[in-house]
DNA sequence: TTGAAAGCGCTAACAT
DNA sequence: ATGTTAGCGCTTTCAA
């Protein structure tokens, strides 16, 4: 037997009520007086009560409907993880009520953004998953959410102004310097390093620009004034000038590394490997099939890896235990600036933990 | 509403027989007639039924007891993070009916491992979670604890002769390798590399025998055949001799770099910082403040995570959901090789999700 | 061997 | 405004 749980149905007892009583309290339900409340919620505070957060759920069998609004899986390799840690997250609390539904926007049209954001307003969920790619569209649809009271979480992407419940994300500053140690780490001067764009729109991309920020800080910070770091925009991988572009930034004198700030590593470790130029590092994001062969021969020499199923599997939990469990909520979770090499790279993918 | 969940009420009706019957069948608790079992389990399979595990909690609400074998944190810094993983794992899972009681064991003293072991058997736990340090002491105790049928996870130390219900920890050979990789990257030879087992005992410890195992096979795998790796046994860092042992080290020839194989990487950094050898590239093991310190100064290069904190937690979250949930365990759950550097230091620091 | 029924702690609908 | 009560799905005891 549990010992000495104090319940609902004790505290009514002290505090001479019902337990309709002490419930409607606990719930700020109104339809209480003055006194009885008073009564009730100094037996609560004198006595560490306890929910049971089991029967919590038991006992109210209503159904919970969160939307998530992510990219496209099909449209770019990196959005399939996010969609997995998404579909993790509604098998695990399917059982807990909690219905969730993707709904999907392609991440290079602002339009599809704006369509979906009106699709999801009118689902009329109880809360919002969202990755809001685009900064300026995002922020009415946001500023709408909170005016319906419904709460909404977002990751990738901070915004702040759309003061969601909650980020989840990485710090996107410390990513950059981190990316500029990767590429510096064991080096002597002269040494110039790249911070590549490959078909961003840095416009709405805040979290981009701070990568870039912190990378450049990183070799200002340097003691040693011969290294230089400088950034470049390209065009899509798929399209014919991005090699000829590519090849341009790979003549620049003393280049010994390129950082890309997004998952598009491999389209440059394609043409490194053409070109047999092993004299550029290169450093990336996140462990997508693409990346992982390039890793793995060499060509790439380090991922950040930034977690994107675990921001969605989190992302969910975090709404779930609120709406459920009525469970406070962090207002930021900032995941560590994981270090993927040649070296770790399978313990990563063997690991289950994340 | 839950739409359409099949109960166990539904698998009787369907049936023709009552809750008990299905429950018994269910549990295999026997006096049941073929006839009945039969039926029950025909419908069974043919409703995908899945129980509801909140309910199953509310409905038996028994306690069960955790005895959680570690060393004493008070011994040694590296443990009170174990030791903080229990408190939360603990708290956690106090509502579930699951008591975790932790029992501390001297990390230098195979007579105080066999003692609480002793005792922890005689405590007739549920469940056991144990750090195995002491290889040969700990196989029959865990003889034992099979035989009287308790469960019990290791972590730490793999045992696989122990046949642990789960093991949780990193993969020692590929953290060796690691290790090798994360002192080599960027130099050329020739280079010579130390493996340094700091006031260990290796008899006991194959993980870190893994380790140096991995770090060998690393220099070894480079084409260039100018690197060297060796290893060699220090003292107690507290005794006389430590600093005499390292000083002699550090006069090899082109040393280039030393592994420590657990987190006393903090008392070699002493030693570097004061002869003011900024040449030799120093990698160890985990985020304890000592550690952080030379990390932040530079006198450690890199660090290892072994995510002591997560091995506890999960190990009881592991134990918790087998016995309260009836869930199954993995039979292993290997971590992930963090890397963390004075670059991204700060992200894991703040980080809450680990 | 089987069925019936009382609870686990909480919620929510209904009476008062 | 307050109290009473019937569940939620499962376990477990007791009687048959």
């Amino acid at each position: 037997m549990i010992t000495t749980n104090v319940r609902i149905k004790d505290i009514a007892r002290l505090a001479g009520v019902s337990e309709g009583t002490v419930d409607r309290v606990l719930h700020n339900r109104g339809k209480v007086s003055k006194e009885a409340e008073e009564r009730v919620l100094k037996v609560i505070s004198s006595s560490n009560y306890k929910p049971n957060l089991i029967a919590r759920t038991l006992g109210s069998n209503r159904v919970y409907r969160i939307a998530a609004m992510v990219p496209d899986p099909a449209l770019d390799p990196y959005w399939t993880q996010s969609a997995a840690g998404l579909n993790l997250a509604r098998e695990e609390w399917a059982q807990y009520g909690v219905q969730v539904t993707p709904y999907y926007f392609n991440h290079h049209d602002k339009n599809s953004f704006l369509q979906t954001s009106l699709t999801v307003y009118h689902s009329k969920p109880d809360a919002v998953l969202a990755a809001p790619l685009f900064y300026y569209t995002a922020i009415p649809f946001f500023k709408v959410l909170k005016e319906n009271n419904i709460p909404f979480v977002l990751f990738n992407t901070l915004i702040p102004q759309a003061e969601p419940l909650n980020f989840i994300g990485q710090n996107s500053f410390q990513s950059g310097q981190l990316a500029g140690e990767l590429l510096f780490y064991g080096h002597r001067g002269p040494c110039s390093y790249a911070i590549a764009h490959v078909y961003e729109d840095l416009e709405n991309s805040p979290h981009l620009v701070e990568k870039e920020k912190g990378f450049k800080v990183f070799f200002q910070q340097l003691k040693d004034q011969n290294n230089e770091a400088f950034s470049v925009n390209l065009s899509d991988p798929d399209a014919s000038q991005f090699e000829t572009q590519l090849n341009e930034l790979l003549a620049s004198p003393n280049l010994k590394g390129i950082f890309v700030t997004t998952s598009k590593a491999f389209a440059i470790a394609r043409v490194l490997e053409k070109s047999d130029r092993r004299d550029i590092r290169l450093v990336g994001y996140d462990l997508i099939e693409e990346n992982l062969h390039y890793l793995r021969a060499g060509i790439i020499n380090a991922l950040i890896n930034q977690n994107p199923k675990r921001q969605t599997t989190l992302g969910i939990a975090n709404l779930a235990n609120y709406l459920v469990f009525k469970k406070e909520m962090p207002g930021m979770n900032l995941f560590p600036l994981e270090i993927i090499t040649r070296q770790n790279l399978e313990s990563y993918l063997a690991s289950d933990i994340h």
